[in-house]
DNA sequence: GGCTCGTTTCGCCGTATGGCGAAACATCCG
DNA sequence: CGGATGTTTCGCCATACGGCGAAACGAGCC
């Protein structure tokens, strides 16, 4: 206790000093969905001058939250890693609703959102969990791996050009998923599989949240992959 | 995004401003074991005087991270609930370790620790997957339940009394192990039995940090009740 | 080269907030 | 009842930090 945290302590202290402020705040959320976004558009949702914005961009850059890709006369800037993005998640979320299952606000951020660049949300638990369930995602102490029938089942649904097999070298994560509480798949392999289902129009983003909301065709393909479907909350609700 | 997120972001912002303080940082990671503590005692851990303590309390406790246990003169500071605890731990768990397995800091705290008030590590996902799969903790929608048969044999090794069947009303919910990245058995019923293994003494509090120190009695019954054991990290390691 | 635009640095001010000591409460004990 | 102890409130000071405007820097473009 007494010595071991001392370190542990400013650590914590840092990292809250960095979400302290709302424009930072804001920041921060405007990136959650994994998107990389130039200085001045983050000032502006901010809702501050772009010197201050450069001000808080720096200290998040420093604190390791955010990295910056320059391009041209922009800089811009994105989360720095998904596990920062995970907690930031976890904080950032309608402050859980107590009981049971009076689900969060947003019934569509529930149904699928993007969490950092991969799929969260009822849709993206659903489908970690079923290919884990026939084998097709494989749990190794280093994180998670796709099984070979799996990639070529994606090539043959359309979802990536044929030399499937570059998949089996990405590694997964478990993510938590905070408003079902339980793991969907993040990690580089995650990503992968999201950024595809977005360039194939099974997903496409919400204009305004993170929702990423389904389309038939892909809601079709998905329940040929094994995903459950009758589990996902009623779109309409 | 634009106007969704207005509130959330001061939200956030309010959340992160009850981190930045270290003393504050400093209180919450004492109280992150689930222990409940006067306030005199949270002032010497944070290194303050009574006074300042006791406003850094109260903030705390207006922003909803703490309750307070009135008792005689003191009064008792313990978390609010365990979603404050599961993000406090996974900010403040040492910066994640990049590389695929390169452990945390210390060992112990990998193999079992306390995440609030439940047990959590490699120990406590071992004992959540375990009893998953043999079907001795069920996942309902709103939540996980014990089978009877698990009671029946928590009962049989001496866990608890006999008329265990009270441990089936209790709900569990899956908590993120950021050690593991996998789920640990989590709420009333993790707490209830995680409580009941130190009080047999299967599990001892480690003095100096929030390592559970498990026994060589407590390990062979653990093993009796179908935790595998052999993914443990070496303790001596 | 000279212009524009995006971004950062600099200097300044106002407020918010942490720290403490002293004093006020409250509770337990004799 | 009076004294000791734990906790909170009050008043004060010092500092940190966010906000902006102005100016500097750098990259593109004509």
């Amino acid at each position: 206790m007494s010595r071991a945290d001392l370190p542990s302590r400013y650590q914590l202290a840092e990292l809250g000093a960095l979400l302290a402020e709302p424009a930072r705040a804001a920041m921060l959320l405007a990136l959650l969905d994994g998107s990389a976004r130039p200085a001045g558009e983050l000032a502006r949702v901010a809702g501050v001058g772009a010197a201050t914005a450069s001000a808080h961009l720096k200290r998040l850059r420093d604190g390791g939250l955010l990295v910056v890709h320059e391009q041209g006369r922009h800089r811009y800037y994105r989360l720095a890693d998904d596990d920062a993005a995970a907690w930031l998640e976890a904080m950032a979320l309608p402050r859980a609703p107590r009981v049971p299952r009076p689900r969060g606000s947003d019934p569509a951020l529930c149904r699928a959102r993007t969490c950092y660049r991969h799929l969260a949300g009822q849709l993206g638990v659903a489908l970690c969990e079923a290919w884990l369930a026939r084998g097709w995602l494989r749990a190794g102490g280093d994180g998670m791996h796709l099984d070979a029938a799996c990639a070529e089942a994606l090539a043959a649904s359309g979802l990536v050009q044929p030399p499937s097999s570059w998949l089996l070298g990405l590694c997964g994560r478990g993510c938590l998923d905070w408003t079902e509480r339980k793991l969907h798949l993040g990690g580089p392999l995650g990503v992968a599989i999201t950024g595809a289902m977005l360039d194939a129009g099974w997903l496409r983003r919400s204009q305004r949240s993170r929702a990423l909301l389904p389309s038939d065709d892909g809601l079709r393909r998905l329940a040929q992959l094994g995903v459950r479907l009758d589990a996902l909350v009623d779109p309409a609700a």
